[in-house]
DNA sequence: TATAAATATACCAAATAAGTATACTTTTGA
DNA sequence: TCAAAAGTATACTTATTTGGTATATTTATA
């Protein structure tokens, strides 16, 4: 029930970005130091996060990274789905194909674990960086 | 944020055994069978059920396992804390040493993600295996 | 007391996560 | 116009976790 460093890693990015503000942009190695990030692993997760509209990339000189969307439009779920990929409880209820009983959707475990796992979506969904930043928890 | 394979399996053999009724004991290798679970697998899995005070164990000649509480005693959190340790969203908020920018407690991103783990494992303690028995999710 | 069960411990293999390396593209500005 | 400073793409390596197996031991019953 875990999110992975590199999820942790990516939640503090995007806050670092957010506080630095919609317009400004900064270098990676930059974020690198601040947030003790290794930069090549910074540089890779940063990707996913642009792939996932929540960061924007600008290159060459100059270049740098800047937060893509106002942090009231951002939540847990959407980095942590850009960089994790969809949020699932247990494996069966993402690939149909996994349960090793074929019992999906009469399985009264996973009927269970389907419905812990709507609620912890909606709440990631439900904190967004502006809350986080204004200590609306 | 995913259960283990393990706990998954765990979740299934706690059921059946609840489903079996208290006093009723069965081998291990009839579970295995039934739930399509390794056998060797199973007996660990088991062990640290038993340990958890969910199963009861009987060795020797005609020995077994059967459920040792009521199924309205038993939490999907109990079953997968048996087996999976202590639930947590991110290693920060169970090893304070983790964070390595030691900013623990005064984190803004720990902070939020310390209230999506409070709701989860409150919620996975709210679903006993009497209302997944009784479908009464 | 032989046998059928569970237990303890250690080991191995597969999958996933974390981190690194190399080569390349884009942009800017002297 | 081209050198340098940024990001991009892809592939690789290493570490950690998870899933599964093996061997030897203990317990209880018929």
């Amino acid at each position: 029930m875990r999110i992975t460093q590199e999820g942790d890693y990516a939640l503090r990015v995007v806050l670092y970005l957010c506080n630095l503000g919609m317009g400004e942009k900064i270098e990676a190695k930059h974020i690198a130091v601040h947030e003790k990030i290794p930069l090549r692993f910074l540089l890779k997760l940063l990707r996913k996060l642009v792939h996932g509209g929540i960061v924007r990339s600008f290159r060459g000189v100059g270049g740098g990274y800047s937060i893509a969307q106002e942090p009231k439009n951002i939540t847990l779920k959407n980095v942590i789905e850009a960089i994790e990929g969809p949020i699932y409880v247990n494996r069966c209820l993402y690939d149909k194909d996994f349960c090793n009983l074929n019992r999906t959707g009469s399985c009264d475990v996973h009927r269970a674990l389907n419905q812990v796992q709507s609620n912890l979506i909606s709440d990631l969904d439900s904190i967004t960086f502006e809350k986080i930043m204004k200590n609306e928890l």
